[in-house]
DNA sequence: ACTGGCACTCGCTACAGTCGAGTGCCAGCA
DNA sequence: TGCTGGCACTCGACTGTAGCGAGTGCCAGT
């Protein structure tokens, strides 16, 4: 069964409308709001067929209609029309992300932002270390028998790992042991490091042999295998706006999934930067998250991406603005990484 | 005017109902429930007196009694037994806190154990930057005129800071460079810094001293005035807990105020490890936290604390049960930061 | 000084009635 | 065939009333 024209401009205009006003949109304030250029009557006929076909649905009976998951996904995949940021968000961007001291602080003010711009739940992956190369790898020494590790990625993540050796080993040795891991390992991406670790270790002469075995194990246990991802949030404010009446009144399951740092990632760690992915309600594979979109896009310094970033709010959102918002938010970071 | 014992036991009472039960607490119940051995006029007779005094109020004329702000600051000061630790607490504490891989790991697991046994909000703050004393500096070159700062803290703090030389800069003067900070400025308290930096610059011979400046610029103004404390959090969705009738009605100040880390350092950042901080309602100077409480303490290595940590909750929450397992949980932080 | 008894308050719930937004359907018209 | 105006109908939201019951304050009695 086709949708005519008419029947999908309806859809567009109580799927904006029920989104600027929350509230369930009949058909008489349809036609006084949108230039249909037919009655109300024909309108309702319209709204009969969208109703069975699963895009929008009635409350209550006595009340307009609301968009349905399906009724979004097809708005958001045929009818939005982009929305250009305005040259206000456009400076908010540039200004609040110029003057970032380090790493840490681009990821924060980047999620601040995305936040404040989207008027939502804001979710920022740091650089994933999978994708990221070693720049520089440091031994510091804390003790006789405790190195301090620490990992510089070319993303400008820094891990630190302790260290507990075997034995007690002297500071010559200690040098050593940091030039050898630099000259295998600088240049590498994370991911393909495992073997080169192992031949440090089979290559490595007797007298250091042991504390580069503790060593190689750190750093394949704690760095490489199970990749250290992190993500930063901000916004979560944001979900009490619309009263209650979003998310079907209680937020706890939404704090709980935004609280498993392994649920996010997986929301937003997937998509290249060329690409935006919308996650509308049921289409959300955690159940907690089912009464609530996601919009998400990597970012990086080139084409690939490097980690992910995105905002959640409820079904009802602004998803032309806010996938244009996201987008640009994730230009805006991979330009920024790019200079360093 | 004087309480007298009874008095103060029937205040004991209505708080330890009111916190279990969430209603308020009517005479006929408290005599049931508590061995008073009177009956509920005169009861009712007590909680007229502690009315008047401002420690109780009727939330509507026909209710029974609630606790104030005030009512449960007397209760804190003066009524509550301690309550100490269920085997099962102690154990859940070291066995969550074993096998922490690195600062961060401790902080994270720190902030989620102490949201998990209070059931609360838990913020923990990173070991100040003021109170850590330098273990390392190191200098990364990433190009010709650019170089990565990290600073390893005695607390197992690592910081980086990106820092772009006037001009550009052979390898062997970065090589002199990381030796001469590292001779001047390891095992000072970065509170103490500033004079040393400053030296270091006059002292350093002409062609190192463009750099010096500058990177002694990086160091003052990123990492020792603006000190950068951090915080972690957990446990939001525990606000959900008691359905919206604590905070009356809205987590949207809560949830604000929780992203502010300014205010939140302020709340949690102030304590010694030895004394346990209370605040309740009304006494806090933060006016979205106006409906909740917080319990803090200090934790450190030894007896000066590095840092702050706490909970925060509705006023109506289980102050012995939760001022217990902030100082247990403080505690063992400590003696973990001890052995590093 | 404490207690039992009693009148009173007032929030909560249930129920009935009204209002109005919005619908579905149908006959008529282009 | 497709659109429109008209009309009966539905049902949620709101209002007002009444009864219930938990809880209180007060007072006279022990």
């Amino acid at each position: 069964m086709g949708l005519d024209d008419r029947k999908l401009a309806v859809l567009r205009a109580i799927v904006e409308d029920y989104v600027a006003t929350q509230e369930p949109v009949g058909s008489r304030a349809l036609v006084e709001r949108h230039q249909l250029g037919v009655s109300p009557a024909t309108v309702r006929n319209d709204m009969a067929v969208l109703e069975e076909e699963g895009y929008i649905r009635q409350p209550h009976t006595s009340a307009g209609r609301v968009p349905t998951d399906r009724g979004y996904r097809l708005f958001v995949d045929r009818l939005s029309r982009v929305k250009p940021l305005s040259p206000a968000e456009r400076r908010a961007i540039e200004r609040f992300l110029v003057g970032a001291v380090d790493l840490d602080d681009v990821v924060h003010r980047t999620v601040r932002l995305l936040a404040q711009l989207t008027r939502q739940v804001a979710v920022v992956q740091y650089p994933s270390l999978a994708r990221s190369s070693v720049r520089h790898l440091e031994l510091v020494p804390i003790s006789t028998t405790r190195l301090m590790l620490v990992m510089i990625a070319d993303t400008g993540r820094v891990e630190q790992r302790l260290v507990e050796l075997p034995a007690p080993i002297p500071a010559d040795h200690v040098t050593d042991l940091r030039r050898l891991v630099n000259e295998k390992l600088v240049g590498t991406r994370l991911s393909e490091t495992p073997p080169l670790v192992q031949a440090l270790v089979e290559e490595s002469v007797p007298h250091l042999r042991p504390a580069m075995t503790t060593l190689s194990t750190v750093l394949l246990e704690t760095l490489i295998e199970r990749h250290e991802e992190r993500i930063a949030l901000a916004g979560t404010a944001n979900l009490t706006r619309g009263g209650l009446l979003d998310f079907q009144g209680s937020l706890r399951p939404i704090l709980e999934a935004l609280e498993e740092e392994v649920v996010m990632l997986k929301l937003i760690g997937e998509a290249e930067p060329s690409t935006t992915r919308v996650l509308i309600g049921d289409e959300n594979e955690v159940d907690n998250l089912r009464a609530a979109s996601v919009v998400s896009t990597g970012y990086g310094p080139g084409a690939t991406s490097v980690g992910g970033l995105g905002v959640l709010g409820p079904t009802r959102m602004d998803y032309p603005g806010t996938i244009a918002t996201v987008r640009a938010v994730a230009r805006y970071v991979g330009e920024l990484l790019a200079q360093n």
